[in-house]
This record gives C-alpha cells, sequence and structure tokens, in this order.
DNA sequence: ATAATAAAAGAGTTTTTTATCTTTTATTAT
DNA sequence: ATAATAAAAGATAAAAAACTCTTTTATTAT
C-alpha cells in the first residue's frame, strides 16, 4: 500500500548536491561542465537536472556560461558554499524548523515527547551539512578514500 | 519553483504516530476509540487517517473492533511498539539503509563523502525512535512536561 | 551577418502522495 | 431477525513531485 521511499533529502536536492559536487570537481581545472555531461555523471534525468541547475544559478549558487564553450562553472567562492546551502536552496529550510511528528505547537516550552531528543540529532545534522563545503568535498574525494559511485 | 516542504517522515508516518499515540494514551482506561475521535485528536482529515488505522491494523500493531462499541485499542503488548515500528510499517526501513546522497554504491567501502558522519548521527536517530515505545511516551505525557499540541 | 552551441524559459506529461467518497462486512443490542 | 454501528475495502479525485519535450535567448566562432 504505502510503498514509498523517503529518504533525508528530496529528489531534486539530492541531484542538485551531487551536481555540485560534480561541478566542483571539475572547476578546480578551469572547465565549463554542460548539461549532458553533469546528468550522464550524477546519473539523473538530462532535463530534470537542466531544470535543477537553472534553479541553482537562479540562487547564485554556481555560475553558467552560455553558448559554445559555455556550461556550469564554479569560482572559489561558490566553492565554499556547503550542503546546508543547498539543501537549504532547494528543499527550504523545514530541516532546521520542523518537528519530527510534524506538530505545529512544538517548542521549549510546549515540547513534544521527543523535541529534546531530537533536538540534539538535528544539531548534529545541521553542523554536518554546514561544515561540508564544495572544497572540503574536493579534498575528500582527491584523497582517494571517498567516493561518488552509482553503478 | 520548488517550494516544497520536506520533513523527516512522511504526512502519513506523522499521522500514524500521531494516532497511535493518541490511541496509547486511551487504551490505558480500557477503552476503544473511533477513526472519528482519532482524526479529531490528531488533526488529521478522517477519511486519510481510516485507511492509514487500516494500514496499522493489517500490520498487527493496533487491535480493532467492527460494530457498536467498536474502534481502535492496544493491549500491552501493542504499547511495547516503538517509533521505529511504525516507521518501518509505513515508510519503510530506507532510513535505516539509505545513503544520504541518494548514491546506490555507499558502504563501509566505497563509502560517500559524508558517509561516515552520516552514520553517526543515523545512529542516534534510530536508537532514539527505537527506544521511544509507545509506553515511554504515555509516562512522558502523564508527567505533564511533554505534549502532543497543534493548536 | 550567420550558423552552431548551450543555457534559460515555457509548457507539458507521468507518477506518487495525499485526500475523499461510497459500498461492504462484521458485530452488537434490541 | 433486524436495525444500528463502526471498521474494512474499493474506487476515485486532487495536489505535489518527478520527469520530458519544445521554443527562446545569449554567446561564440566562422
Amino acid at each position: 500500500m504505502f510503498q514509498q521511499i523517503k529518504t533525508m533529502f528530496s529528489k531534486s536536492c539530492e541531484y542538485a548536491i551531487k551536481a555540485m559536487i560534480f561541478v566542483a570537481q571539475k572547476s578546480k581545472e578551469e572547465q565549463r561542465v554542460g548539461i549532458k555531461e553533469i546528468a550522464k555523471g550524477t546519473d539523473a534525468p538530462e532535463h530534470f537536472m537542466a531544470k535543477i541547475m537553472q534553479d541553482l544559478s537562479r540562487r547564485k549558487l554556481i555560475h553558467s556560461a552560455k553558448g559554445p564553450n559555455g556550461g556550469f562553472y564554479m569560482d572559489a567562492s561558490d566553492l565554499k558554499n556547503s550542503i546546508a546551502d543547498i539543501v537549504k536552496a532547494i528543499d527550504g529550510d523545514t530541516i532546521y524548523k520542523d518537528c519530527v511528528l510534524g506538530l505545529k505547537v512544538c517548542s521549549e516550552k510546549n515540547p513534544c515527547p521527543v523535541h529534546f531528543e531530537f533536538k540534539e540529532i538535528k544539531k548534529n545534522l545541521i553542523k554536518m551539512i554546514e561544515n561540508n563545503t564544495l572544497a572540503a568535498f574536493n579534498e575528500k574525494l582527491d584523497s582517494g578514500k571517498f567516493f561518488l559511485r552509482n553503478k
């Protein structure tokens, strides 16, 4: 009945993160990366990914250039963006605010039964996505100890 | 564009958790709780909630009785169920398995750049949802220090 | 100038999730 | 037996998310 698959981030957001890491890796070599290459490199549907890239570009998380030799690229300041910045751009900041049980009223003064326990978990999750910048990803991937594999 | 709201669990799952806590509270007094009361008490759409209750019932997380004085209720063994059991029944166990970045290949041997950091967070999340049984919820709510409020 | 390239924008479709409505089945009380 | 009650089941509708296709705009190289 409910055969859904529920992950931490939306599909769009997962694609966005993967694309950003992918372009970040290429950007070291002053390369511009086309949407086809991004889609292929991240195992994402091309046209859907194009929409996501437009969104990221509109929100100034990445640069783009039209025409021949065009594509997406990052400058030094773009590489300072973290997963948190990408998540906020695509999925919004509900991960920062919402109660796990979806209660409208859940706060320090009116805590749901798991409020304080979840607060800790959320704190660590936020710390993780904020600390992991694209530059940090580049280093990790370059070390050869971490991978971005789909097959 | 992507104005979506992304929470940890699906809407169905949130409703399920709230309903289970709601019935658990009432079950102490040997009461049976009707679907209308559950929907009202949890701020959920009645017919949608009915479907979810059917599902929980089919999966043996709760008992039900048809006819007059019928409704949903829990026995002592039902009260031993945790949020984790509810989540597994409704959203499945992807929260236990999946990579945050949605990578098909992400393991101890082929870790994504956030694999180990996320593993810790996931461990704590799982610990929390497994430790929080319905019986534990009852105690917390009875203490008067925790609430399940929507307005 | 013009043709080629590649992103941006617009306009869909499909699938999944959420929600509603109706009919059936089981149980109880009269 | 029968009427009333309440969950189970079935069928459908609406909304959101995921995905696709086509046209437009900007840029570059000839």
